[in-house]
RNA sequence: GUGGAUGUAGCUCAGCAGGUUAGAGCGUCAGAUUGUGGAUCUGAAGGUCGCCGGUUCAAGUCCGGUCUUCCACCCCA
């Protein structure tokens, strides 16, 4: 019996109409990489597990597609305790894993070839990643991310421009934006200052909900994570604040004096806003406290970018990074990135209808086919078009023109050249315009001159 | 991973309390004096009712399982 065929779940298949719109996002974000003196690099789908685990916390740890060992892989396994737990017996049996992001697979990049490279490397990175979570719209198992990092650099002056690459990509897409920015030194003298430092990380995950989940929700996770009131308290005085991004910098930094840590993190946020203000930026960026992210490498600046007119998750994340290459054998190399979703973004396009109507169309000129020495001759003006740079093609068949027609339309072929009896004879081409319909006899050279003015 | 929904023609959905040939709209294809699309009219094709199993004389309709998609949680692009 055969089975209807199908991918696994949270996978897609993209269309030609769909790839389209997907390659202009990608395009739009080269562009601006590179306008911005950042070069690409891919790196392997899969990595050993090793790179992989505990970098992106616990969670993380559970989201990562294992591969299975090739061979025999259970003859190096020890009977017993293993086959009780296949969490345990998974590490046992897979040496590698898929990508869970872009970063990490980076800092191993850059630790590994450190020699080969010119720091502050600056590099861009576009490829799949893939994530062993339940899918729901806008999240799916494999996506696309875009990602473009600095390393080797403790400049801000490396964030100001993340910003301005956030600014421009989203103003090229024409989707507007609100860009989120805190410091998770910010948190930890927070934290910091409640005493809590234990529990950072069961904090961070807490308050990053503030937004999404309210006030309340936030202060019965913080007491279910063993939060005494007063701590609570403390914390929501401090991610409660309001105003104006320079209002909220004020008060936090007062607030924060006895810690040296969220001090510093108060002021780089603050440089960083005196900086973007000057800026003719065409998004929203602003200071928000409550913004934490669930990333556990993450150790100054954090970036995360929600598009104002429609309901899906975040389309761009990411933030500063001191220690990962330090896990790699490569201390004291601090970077700083951020990730674009290319799937997620190509929804929102969606939703606002933000794709340039011109994405549709792919050949410029089609030729009718009337029959053998017709075509023929369209073949030697077509042959001209095309040098001239003009893409064009010639409907194969013979067949009807109402179907050929048909068929351009469809297509949404803006011009038709009929080179039929007549235009045969006079060795001229009738040029239709498929929009409005007009049509005129013209000879070849006239043709490629009004496709290419 | 936890909890909850969904699944009927290419698409969006109907299908009355289980009962004979499963419907609509849109789309597709073919025609409306044989060189003209997007409008109209006529007609046609197209469905293992997600999949497997069970209950029943009888299941798209009830039950169980499974897969998919979606929603909440978790987390994130």
């Amino acid at each position: 019996m055969l089975n209807k065929p199908s991918i696994p779940k949270g996978t897609r298949d993209f269309l030609p109409a769909e790839m389209a719109g997907r390659n202009y996002i990608f395009q739009t974000i080269t562009n601006v990489f590179s306008l911005y003196g950042y070069t690409p690099i891919e790196t392997p789908a899969m990595e050993n597990l090793s790179t992989l685990l505990g970098k992106y916390g616990e969670e993380g740890d559970k989201l990562l597609f294992k591969i299975l060992n090739s061979g025999d892989f259970l003859s190096k396994v020890p009977s017993g305790e293993y086959f009780r737990d296949s969490n345990k017996l998974s590490f046992k049996i897979c040496e590698k894993g898929l990508r869970y992001d872009l970063t990490v697979p980076f800092a191993r990049f850059v630790a590994q070839h450190k020699n080969s490279l010119t720091f502050p490397f600056k590099r861009y990175q576009i490829q799949p990643v893939w994530r062993a979570d339940r899918p729901q719209k806008g999240r799916y198992r494999e996506f696309f991310q875009c990602d473009v990092d600095v390393i080797g650099s403790n400049s801000l002056f490396n964030e100001i421009e993340l910003g301005q690459i956030i600014d421009d990509v989203f103003t090229g897409l024409n989707v507007s934006c609100d860009v989120k920015i805190n410091n998770r030194k910010i948190l930890a003298g927070i934290v910091d200052l409640v005493g809590e430092s234990g529990k950072f990380n069961q904090i961070m995950t807490a308050i990053d909900k503030m937004e999404k989940a309210g006030r309340e929700n936030v202060i019965m996770e913080l007491r279910d994570k063993g939060l005494s009131s007063e701590s609570i308290e403390k914390i929501m005085s401090f991610i409660g604040i309001t105003g104006s991004n320079k209002q909220k910098l004020n008060s936090l930094i007062s607030m924060l004096q006895e810690s040296e840590a969220g001090v510093k993190g108060a002021e780089e946020v603050e440089f960083l806003f005196n900086n973007l203000e000057k800026l003719d930026l065409q998004n929203d960026f602003t200071f928000d406290v409550a913004l934490a992210r669930g990333l556990d490498y993450y150790t100054g600046t954090i970036f995360e970018v929600k598009a104002k007119d429609a309901e899906i998750g975040s389309i761009c994340g990411g933030g500063r990074y001191d220690n990962l290459t330090e896990m790699f054998g490569l201390p004291d190399v601090s970077g700083v990135g951020v990730s674009f979703g290319a799937d997620r973004i190509y929804d929102v396009m969606i939703q606002l209808n933000a794709f340039p109507r011109e994405l549709l169309t792919t050949t410029k000129l089609m030729f009718t086919n009337f029959g053998e020495k017709e075509a023929a001759f369209s073949l030697s003006v077509l042959e001209k078009v095309r040098k001239a740079g003009v893409s064009a093609e010639l409907y194969p068949e013979t067949v009807k023109m109402k179907k050929q027609l048909s068929y351009a339309h469809r297509r949404h072929i803006p011009f038709v050249a009929l080179v039929g009896e007549t235009e045969l004879k006079e060795q001229l081409v009738t040029l239709k315009n498929m929009e409005t319909g007009t049509q005129e006899k013209i000879s070849p050279a006239k043709l490629i001159e009004k496709l290419t003015s």
